[in-house]
This record gives C-alpha cells, sequence and structure tokens, in this order.
DNA sequence: CAGAATGTCTAGCGTTGCTAGGATCACAAC
DNA sequence: GTTGTGATCCTAGCAACGCTAGACATTCTG
C-alpha cells in the first residue's frame, strides 16, 4: 500500500511539472494571451478540473514557471560572473547574461517581472532561487563596498528598465549595447572606475 | 444643415473625451482588470457598442488614455526642472518628479507603458507629448555632453525599472529615496560630480 | 466480493471582448 | 404636413475565458 501511494505520488509530482513545463513552452511559442486553461489543458491530456487539482487557479502557475525562471536565470548570472573573476569585468558579464536572459525568453522573463504577482522579494519568504539571483548582483562589487545591496537593487532595476522597455519597443533596440555599456561604466566600482 | 452637423461632431468629440477619462477614472480607482467595456459603457450611459463607434477596440482605448498622460507627465517633468534651473539641480528634480508621477497615478503609469501597446516610440510617428517628456530628461545635460540621449535613455530606463519593480512590490518602497539618490550621483554631469 | 476512497471527465456557470440586426430618432424634400 | 432617408443607438447573442459542481469510473481496503 505504501508502494501504491509512492508512486502516485511519483506521478503527481511528474505531471506537476508537466503542466508547469507546458505552460511555459505554451508562452513562449505563442505569447502568455495564449495560454488559457483549455489549452493548456489538451496540452497535457488532461482536462481542465485537473489543473485546478494541482494549482490553486491560471495565476499559481503562471507563479510557478517564474519560479522555475527565478532558478534558470541565477545559474545564467553565475555563470556569467564565475567565467569573469576579475570584479572588473564581473559586472558587465553579469549585466549582459541578465539582458540576454530576458530577450532570449521574453514570456518567461514576463511570468518573472511583469506579470501581477504576490512573490515577495526583499522580503523572509522569498524563494532562494530569486535571492541567489540578486546575489550575483551584490557579488559584483567588493565586499567592503559600502550600500552594495543597494548598489545592485539600482543596477537590477535599472537593467530591469533597458529589458521591458525595449521589449515593448518603447526604446530602440539597435542601441543596446551601447546603453549596457553606459550603464555599466556608470556603476563599476568605484575604485577601478575612469 | 452645417450647423447641425458641427453640432453632432462637438457632441461626438465630447463623449470621445468622456470615454477616455471615464476608462482612466475607473483604472485609477479600481485597477485595469476592473476596467470591462460593459463597466465602462454603463459608466458614460451608453451601450456597449458605441464604444466601438468610437475606437477599435478596448485596446484603443488604453492607448488613448496613455497618451493622455504622456502628456501629464510631460508638464510636471518640464515644471520640474524649470523650478530648478540650475543643471546641478534639474536632473534630481526631474527623476523625483517622474517617480511621484509612477507612484501617484499607477494606473495610468502601467497604461503609458506596461501594458501592450503599438505606440512607437523612438520613431517618426511618435506622439509629441511621449517626444516632449523625454526631452526634458535630455535638457538636464548640458548640450555639450557626448551621448546625453543616451544619457537620457538610460536614466529613464533606469527610473522605469525602479517604478515598475516597486510598484509590484518586487523590490521595497522604503528605500525609493536612497535608490533614487544613487542614481541621480552616478548620472549627474561628469563636470560636476564629486 | 462489497464498500470506500480516489481520480477524472462532462457539463455548465458567470463574465469577458466584440458584433450583427433591428428599432428609433432627427432631418430633408416635396 | 407628410413621407422618405440616413444616422444613431440598443437589444441580443457569439465564442472564448477562468473556474467548479456533480456524475462516472477506477482502484484500493477489509
Amino acid at each position: 500500500m505504501s508502494a501504491v501511494k509512492e508512486r502516485r505520488e511519483r506521478e503527481r509530482a511528474q505531471r506537476h511539472q508537466l503542466i508547469i513545463s507546458a505552460a511555459r513552452e505554451l508562452a513562449e511559442a505563442e505569447g502568455w494571451e495564449a495560454v488559457t486553461t483549455r489549452r493548456l489543458a489538451e496540452r497535457v491530456e488532461y482536462s481542465q478540473p485537473v489543473l485546478y487539482s494541482h494549482f490553486n487557479g491560471k495565476d499559481a502557475i503562471v507563479r510557478a514557471v517564474a519560479i522555475d525562471g527565478f532558478g534558470e536565470l541565477a545559474v545564467q548570472l553565475r555563470q556569467a560572473r564565475l567565467a569573469n573573476p576579475e570584479p572588473r569585468q564581473a559586472l558587465p558579464a553579469v549585466c549582459r547574461a541578465y539582458l540576454a536572459f530576458a530577450t532570449e525568453r521574453p514570456a518567461l522573463y514576463q511570468a518573472m517581472f511583469v506579470m501581477p504577482t504576490d512573490v515577495k522579494f526583499a522580503h523572509a519568504e522569498t524563494p532562494p532561487q530569486l535571492r541567489a539571483g540578486f546575489d550575483e548582483f551584490v557579488g559584483c562589487f567588493p565586499p567592503d563596498t559600502p550600500g552594495r545591496e543597494l548598489l545592485a537593487e539600482v543596477v537590477w532595476s535599472a537593467l530591469h528598465g533597458i529589458a521591458t522597455l525595449s521589449r515593448s519597443g518603447r526604446v530602440p533596440l539597435d542601441s543596446q549595447e551601447e546603453r549596457l555599456d553606459l550603464l555599466v561604466s556608470r556603476f563599476a566600482s568605484r575604485s577601478d572606475r575612469d
């Protein structure tokens, strides 16, 4: 009886993940407005109500996709930082990786940072993946830098602004690289600027 | 017969504006998700189809509200800049005014910069109100500053990032002022920094 | 093998954006 | 003053949305 229960829970967990990745694939292929509970149910080859046995509603599914995304973003940022150990190059590399993530996975990024959410960010119950991503920015500044957390917040915010405005065509895409250089140059550690 | 036609067009224009302001008021009072064509129609005391005789759809109404907003934002930024003629204080004042606008009129701001749109920004057919707002940022830098347009873009983007992330609770609200100070200090004209 | 529990689906509710069709009104011409 | 014409507006309805109740089937338990 225990084995049966275990198998069921395993299957259930698999299906849980299947729903998340199906939602994500659908969103990345056709945008979030194409992700309806009906289409999603059809995609995972179950009826609509099973979605609601896994998630409290559509928003919860989006949230799950977003949390998945936080993990991936953290990995990308970490790789970028570790590949450039010198602090002078760490910040540009991480920023570049961030913008690359945002432009290459627009739907995922939107779920993470644009769509309404109740995920708490700078908070006790912040998903650890998100905190990890943030820490990669913090780590671009020397430990003795005063207010490096605030610095990281502002850099993150600026990148987010660049990402979303260029994504929606509100700022030209072609000068993306120049904007990034400018931003980095202004926020590089004071000790090694100019 | 001409007088009649003129009166009708006048009435029609009034109603056009009435729809826009009703949509805006409703959004500011209860958020955009509460702005449905039915509620909006009821609010302007007409039936749904008249909305569609004025606008191509709900998106077009949102767009009209957004363009209204661009005009107001430009006025606010201009006031802030003119009230602080010294270049050293112009940038902080304009940035502060921008963030104030975003936090005080969140629904309006959302229509302008977050909701999907096909308004072209850095483009020939950019609404002049938007260009005017952007120029206020440009005007915070001395005319001989190299790449001041790019500078203005990045500052704008950073402010947008701060505004949206704090709006959705993705960044703590209470250190808003510090973030702004930090941003401004990094982007103040090189000639008068430190 | 009967009964309980679990899992899944069909069907449907209320709401959304949007539109087709007919009713109603004001005006123009005779 | 009456009748035709055109614009104006509303009722009613469509398809799709998120979500849920209740029936059916399947599986495990005693």
